[in-house]
DNA sequence: CTGATTGCAAAAGATTTGCAACCCC
DNA sequence: GGGGTTGCAAATCTTTTGCAATCAG
């Protein structure tokens, strides 16, 4: 283990975890990991996780982001959106809420809905499974992705029939827009 | 090419599709994945297509079965619920239905929601999302993995403390049931 | 101390792609 | 006939795993 950044003394998200309770070893690794799904709002892949808890533990290893990502979920201290042949993003769940996924981009959002707390309800008295807490997904174009798949669309109709559907993935998106359909 | 065992005569679900304005060239590998996507409500794995369009096209590859699968998907007439390391499940979009996903086994269940159609207005104004005909999904647990998880939990808590979100995976469910989380 | 956790490298899957042969329109 | 499609095999990419070294409690 080597450089290890001097991490922020404000509080953390993970000073809030009682990891005995939760049956873990508290470790730098699983801190760095836990704190950076949970301060950013950004619904993060592995891949950013890894780069990022990488300027804090140099030499932390990416098979260890995963390793430690599937334990915090398993013990549902963070929620997993699987992302088909992409990569999977990761949100720490702190209160219960409702998520958009861009079928476009892969974007994830975040949405308070208090209706579907009643909904929730019906749809476990109708069909006996346990819906608890976790969360129900929307999925969707966000504005970029509709902006350009109208645009896409208009030229395709321009040229002749056909295309009903046209997909394009996101063209710029560097950081955190991996693609998702 | 070689076997082509012969296709059902009754009605199948690829006759319905307008091939040439949607763009693609009908081919029998198109129709036998089409039809089998359309046909179960078991919502089938890449894999799980393949080895039954194989039982009537002997010699169509894996490759053409993602290929395939993904246009369709492209061009909407097929809709893909991604598993993270998991396979891909698909669905054949008949009519506007929500979707019910298993955290623990992978298994995805219809259901039929008339309120969501107001939630879905409320969010995309909220929003500025367009969130059209597109699924949404509530995330839980299936009958059979809820029972199952209640036992290990009970388990644990008998050992000692820890253990909260214990999970378990899938132990049986040969066929269909892959495991996602 | 002692077992849990990590890094590394290699493995395992799922899905995609290059390309020549082939088939639908 | 010609371009869209397919099969095959190899490649890609994400995620997992075996194992010896290291660390937390």
């Amino acid at each position: 283990m080597a450089a290890r950044r001097p991490l922020p003394t404000r509080r953390r998200p993970s000073d809030e975890v009682d990891w005995k309770h939760v049956g873990l070893r508290r470790t730098p690794q699983r801190e760095v990991v836990l704190d950076l799904v949970r301060s950013c709002d950004t619904h993060p892949t592995a891949e950013w996780i890894y780069r990022h808890a990488r300027q804090a533990l140099s030499d932390i290893s990416l098979a260890t982001i995963y390793r430690t990502l599937r334990i915090l979920k398993e013990k549902g201290l963070i929620w997993e959106f699987s992302g088909g042949a992409n990569p999977s993003r990761f949100d720490g769940t702190s209160h219960v809420h409702e998520h958009l996924r861009c079928i476009s981009c892969g974007l994830v959002a975040d949405i308070d809905l208090e209706d579907v707390r009643d909904l929730r309800r019906e749809v476990s008295e109708r069909t006996g499974w346990t819906l608890g807490r976790w969360p129900v997904v929307f999925h969707g174009l966000c504005q970029p992705c509709a902006t350009r798949r109208a645009a896409v669309r208009q030229a395709a109709e321009e040229r002749g029939p056909g295309e009903p559907g046209a997909s394009s993935g996101p063209e710029d998106d560097r950081d955190l827009c991996g693609g998702f359909w």
